[in-house]
DNA sequence: ATCATATACCTAGATGAACAAGGTATCTGC
DNA sequence: GCAGATACCTTGTTCATCTAGGTATATGAT
């Protein structure tokens, strides 16, 4: 990313499920979507986005498939689970009562 | 914090140096304000905020000097120099940048 | 008087998330 | 045949937070 790495902690995965949200995507595509919706303010590096992919999928947050190309290539596609879903509830709630806190904070100022 | 670890990287030596825009703190009442200006959802720990404090003051982005309580304690007080100012600036865009892309990429969905 | 609590500072070690920098393999275009 | 894009992966480093201690003084309750 071109932000300060701390910045990214903690809301990559919510960035993660929230693209799957939208429909099952296989990660390299999930960085060019990432970086589209953002104006490429956001570029993911592939050793952040495949660990988090293989955690969550540990934690059955996510499901994944193998599907071949138009171009022949293997892909691995994945795709959120009720509980991914109930996750990403979570971390979006959580992002929003924290920014607003900082929000407030910033404010007296 | 009550939040995810994770989130608070990245933006709590920006807190830090926004308590301080407001006037010279020493380390126990920044903690205490933090708590304030936040309604209690940012309770930041002993042992994240000293260390930052050293750093910041390593750097030369706060200055400090030893005052008594009317109590007669002895507490350490924390001044933004103009290093200091000029990077909170910096944390400030960095931090509404970061928030602009993560609402663009949320609104998708 | 004594003991708990609040104040006020500090640090060492564990944890965890992102990143850098590699690696493998396939497909396309020149 | 070779470069570059596609597509996946992992190991080791870095950096920030938190845990869990420690020290010391002042205050309030018993």
């Amino acid at each position: 990313m071109k932000f300060d790495k701390g910045l990214m902690a903690g809301s990559s995965t919510m960035l993660v499920l929230t693209l799957l949200e939208s429909g099952d995507m296989y990660g390299y595509q999930m960085i060019e979507e990432l970086a589209r919706r953002s104006n490429d303010t956001f570029q993911m590096q592939e050793g952040t986005l495949y660990p988090i992919l293989h955690t969550l999928e540990k934690g059955k947050y996510l499901s994944s498939y193998e599907e071949k190309a138009p171009t022949g290539r293997m892909r691995k596609y994945y795709k959120l689970t009720r509980k991914g879903r109930g996750l990403l509830a979570e971390k979006k709630e959580e992002w929003t009562a924290f920014t607003e806190g900082v929000a407030h904070v910033l404010s007296f100022s």
